[in-house]
DNA sequence: TCTGGGGTCCTAGGACCC
DNA sequence: TCTGGGGTCCTAGGACCC
């Protein structure tokens, strides 16, 4: 059957919020994250501070020595759910085949309605004036016959971008990207690839299927399929849970003792609200922890029945903490998740794209 | 330059069962 | 005193995405 899939995804989202609330902060680079005393890192920035070469995931303190007039602001996560939801609100009156994959970005099947519309890029078109008209933000679209091409597509044309890619041009249209364009491929793939001489999404469309394997492993021959411009991946509109977790890193590292407990017990407080929000419980707990040298180590412990107890999470947590320190070690980080979440918690999961925080820009 | 926090998926070894 | 093998669960680590 012939798919119209759309991509859509919403630009320099959390600085474009602050922005938008904050007339001030208009047509200047805007850097939304941790503070940089912190070990805070850029959770987003306006395209004014990318300017400067500020990126996403980057260190703040990098952050606000590349571009020292950036404004810094702490992200504001329920602010960003509430247009996350009028956004996404705008995408149902479209179609009901909706796969939210962040608060800022979803996937849309319009097979059926792409005619009505007037074709797909009067459809993106329209996607694009009213999430302006009712928000103010920009949105760039891409559009094409399978979720590859269309994600690939949109994030061509961004910023404010409308990117079609017709039916039968998907493998030209990605030949010429860097082999990065491609879900799944990240600095490590690209770096093994790179090494095998391919560059491009052209190169791996092209490559011998046993150097893909060799290199990426059981995902070189979907790696090829996609790069190929086949994808027949369907929109999920149901998204089960498989975990719940917190985690903190700290302003300075520390050793064992009360603060660091307090810290565990914090996290785990966290942990176990946010279960109890999804009526969900895990039958088990896994520690995280990252040592000052960036190390990290995870242990994890499994009981019969779930639970979303409290005492219970912080006595596990405690015990697996008490199993792997040494008095002389000292830690940036402490997480605690969740995981193997009983029925309630998977059948809840899938309301919670729409409601809850946060991914990055 | 000094590295967040929310997740998903995959691999690989070992225990255990039949 | 030289080998089973398939299935499942648990654990630990790592790549990747936003």
């Amino acid at each position: 059957m012939r798919r119209t899939i759309v991509h859509a995804d919403l630009d320099a989202f959390y600085a474009s919020v602050e922005q938008l609330d904050d007339p001030e902060l208009r047509g200047k680079p805007v850097v939304v994250g941790g503070s940089p005393s912190e070990r805070g890192v850029v959770a987003a920035a306006s395209y004014e501070a990318r300017a400067f070469g500020v990126r996403s995931a980057m260190p703040m303190s990098r952050a606000m020595r590349l571009c020292p007039k950036a404004v810094r602001v702490p992200p504001r996560f329920d602010r960003y759910g509430e247009l996350s939801r009028q956004v996404m609100k705008i995408f149902a009156g479209v179609t009901q085949m909706i796969e939210p994959l962040s608060l800022d970005e979803a996937f849309l099947d319009v097979s059926e309605q792409v005619d009505s519309y007037g074709g797909p890029e009067a459809l993106g078109r329209w996607l694009k004036d009213e999430v302006k008209r009712a928000t103010g933000l920009t949105l760039s679209i891409g559009v094409g016959s399978n979720k590859t091409v269309a994600k690939v597509a949109s994030d061509a044309g961004k910023p404010d971008g409308l990117v079609y890619v017709p039916r039968g041009t998907e493998a030209a249209f990605l030949a010429p990207l860097p082999a990065r364009a491609l879900w799944g491929v990240g600095p490590k793939a690209e770096a093994a690839l790179r090494s095998a001489g391919i560059t491009t999404v052209g190169d791996i469309a092209r490559a011998e299927l046993a150097t893909l394997e060799r290199v990426l492993g059981s995902r070189g021959p979907f790696l090829q399929q996609m790069a190929q411009g086949h994808d027949d991946r369907a929109v999920e509109t149901e998204h089960e849970r498989k975990s719940v977790g917190s985690e903190t890193t700290f302003a300075r590292d520390l050793a064992d003792g009360p603060e660091l407990r307090n810290e565990l017990e914090r996290v785990a407080q966290d942990v176990a609200r946010r279960l109890a929000r999804a009526g969900a419980g895990g039958r088990t707990v896994v520690l995280k922890l990252r040592y000052s040298n960036f190390k990290t180590i995870t242990r994890q412990s499994s009981r019969e029945e779930a639970t979303d107890d409290l005492a219970t999470i912080v006595s596990t947590a405690n015990v697996l903490l008490d199993n792997v320190v040494k008095p002389e070690d000292k830690f940036r980080l402490l997480g605690i998740h969740c995981t193997n979440l009983d029925e309630r918690g998977r059948a809840s999961g899938q309301l919670r794209l729409w409601e809850e925080d946060a991914a990055a820009d």
